[in-house]
DNA sequence: ACGAAATCCAACACCGTGTCGTATGTTTTC
DNA sequence: GAAAACATACGACACGGTGTTGGATTTCGT
């Protein structure tokens, strides 16, 4: 390995890691380019060397969480359920739980969960190629409301001391998924919305 | 009338909206005091007589967008369905989806999604009350799965051009809160949980 | 009508930003 | 293996934004 690129990639590291530690305690907007070279041990300069400022540096971890086409092996075949997705963004989610706890949290990053659910989207679009049930618009929709939930329920999880076995959150998951939220309840006519009082 | 007061309404006011004309630009940590003075018409100073400095303008409109306890008005008995919040809901979001699109889109504020969760939980809860199908902990993870999908589901809508009508769109919700995602998947076992491969 | 209090503003010291020129160390070329 | 070319890190500079203090002006209570 080149003495050249390690150093740089060491150097980046170096900012990075610093810049994580800032952004756990405080939103981003409070967080100087001082703060981080600081913590890191370089001169001010340096930072811009490798970020032009400091929401590049945020892109830059996103970047690396957003699962990518290889990760997300495409099921296909009619063995394809939905438990898989939500399992295996489980793992994914877990894998990396220290930082999606963050970006997904208080102080988080909008955008991130955008680009998260616009990476997984296409894996749970190809659920509903066997189905007729939806037509295009409608599946968007359901794709949508599906990755809402999962990513909230998700992050509500980790957020919590996790009072659920991983096990459970699944079963439970999977039951809302496929029965929904309220089994029990029969539907009224919903065509005219509803009066507020 | 106060005199006094009115003036200082009306100063307020005019800040936040040279505010929000920004905000709903660029995020938060590129809007300078400067720029809100600028744009209102007043000296910088001025700025700091009404709010300690920019993100505690945005909390001040957050405050006004949460819904208060009265404006939900509490449902109860046998006759409440899990049609009427979201209806609710969605009257609620269309009244005021100028600020809610910002808020909860790219660059709006996550910590806003947590308040407006939080200050809809209790109704939400209430609709598990008669049902003894989850426990407590369970029935925690349920809402925090539904109001995820909803807020989900209507940002997303409203993101669109509105592709789907409004009744359209409260049938589909409502089918996939009762319904589920896929009402047509039969479910394997879940005890164990999947290989990623 | 007069003192008290508020609204608003100009000026000040401080801090963070982004850039440019330079010293030091590393790689390439011959 | 020496010298040229390059990459890395830094100090210094001009600029702009922050937050505060003291004062001018207007409004309110009695």
């Amino acid at each position: 390995m080149n003495k050249r690129t390690t150093i740089t990639a060491h150097t980046k590291q170096n900012l990075i890691d610093a810049f994580w530690v800032l952004y756990c305690q405080k939103p981003l907007a409070q967080i100087t380019v001082k703060e981080i070279v600081t913590r890191a041990g370089y001169n001010r300069s340096t930072f811009y060397e490798y970020f032009t400022d400091v929401a590049a540096v945020l892109t830059a971890i996103e970047d690396t969480l957003i699962p990518t086409i290889d990760t997300l092996p495409p099921f296909v075949g009619a063995s394809y359920t939905i438990g898989m997705p939500i399992a295996q963004f489980m793992q994914l989610y877990q894998q990396n739980a220290k930082f999606y706890l963050v970006l997904l949290g208080e102080n988080g990053d909008p955008a991130f969960v955008t680009k998260l659910k616009n990476s997984i989207k296409p894996t749970i679009l190809r659920l509903y190629q066997a189905h007729a049930e939806y037509d295009e618009i409608h599946r968007d929709f359901v794709v949508e409301f599906m990755l809402s939930a999962l990513i909230g329920v998700m992050s509500y999880w980790f957020r919590q001391q996790q009072p659920l076995s991983q096990t459970q959150l699944l079963a439970l998951m999977h039951q809302l998924m496929t029965k929904g939220v309220m089994p029990g309840v029969t539907l009224p006519a919903l065509s005219a919305p509803y009066d507020a009082r």
